[in-house]
DNA sequence: TATTGTTATACTCTATAACTATA
DNA sequence: TATAGTTATAGAGTATAACAATA
């Protein structure tokens, strides 16, 4: 099998094109959950990379997550109000505010991602086991380099 | 290694996630060729749609695109006008338009298509020989399982 | 009246620019 | 003056609603 074929020999569609269509409908099936739990795509994101190291400003929280700096305040402003987050100026330079998650921000954190991951692995499941565990490598690597560009 | 954990033991981040930002890295590589060919995203889907057999009316072009109707409007406008397809009324029924491929719009799908799949095969060859092949698999049989919802 | 295509409008998401408060 | 954060504004992309032509 060549890179440009399927196994049954055609031409195989852009890669671009499957992935993105992929990612749309993994993005879907993440929604309701998210739904459930009064989050949006991008306080979930907020919530994942606040982990256990602060964040000394939102800007470089911004740039973790790949979003302008001020499209997260108000996504800040309702994730302090549920007290999900802690926003507090820092002392050393009351400019800059230092962020955290609440042991209820990591609680819920934690539940979200359990549930989406479980819906995940449904799909997952579909794929025999050798061929899984090369995808999810694969996965990693390319998004990795990617990333890096 | 489990489902939810990498080869190195630590939770995996969400698929969702590396999916969704892989398909954006590999749209921006290829905005690139689509711009030397005076291309958009949509533009090049709809080549992509009008291969050998033509389509009917241009509702069932968008909705095979997973395009809003009035989107691609604009986009067999200049398409039409630069020749690279046919848009003509249906004899039987005149509210139709028959779309298909001209000669050019053959050619040109076909110049662009290569480049792209040239762009990812680079990349894709970062990966070990087996990867590769498992990965093409699971995205071939993941996207189709999505789809079909 | 229903359907195809089109145009006009409104809405959502995102980025840019202007402002404030600290330094 | 420079930087972090905020607010106000404008732009792109998208969907919804109204319209014209044909059946």
């Amino acid at each position: 099998m060549s890179e440009n074929s399927t196994p049954s020999g055609e031409p195989r569609p852009d890669l671009a094109a499957m992935v993105v269509s992929l990612g749309r409908a993994l993005l879907a099936a993440e929604r309701p959950v998210l739904d459930a739990h009064g989050l949006n795509m991008w306080a979930y994101a907020v919530l994942l990379h606040l982990d256990e190291a602060p964040i000394r400003t939102q800007a470089a929280l911004a740039e973790a997550i790949g979003a302008d700096k001020t499209r997260i305040i108000v996504v800040l402003d309702a994730l302090a109000e549920r007290e999900l987050i802690r926003r507090v100026p820092d002392p050393k330079d009351r400019r800059a505010r230092l962020l955290s998650l609440t042991p209820d921000g990591r609680l819920l954190r934690d539940t979200v991602q359990s549930a989406i991951q479980e819906n995940e692995n449904r799909l997952l499941a579909r794929l025999p086991a050798g061929d899984r565990e090369a995808f999810l490598r694969a996965v990693l690597a390319l998004t990795e380099a990617a990333g890096a560009r």
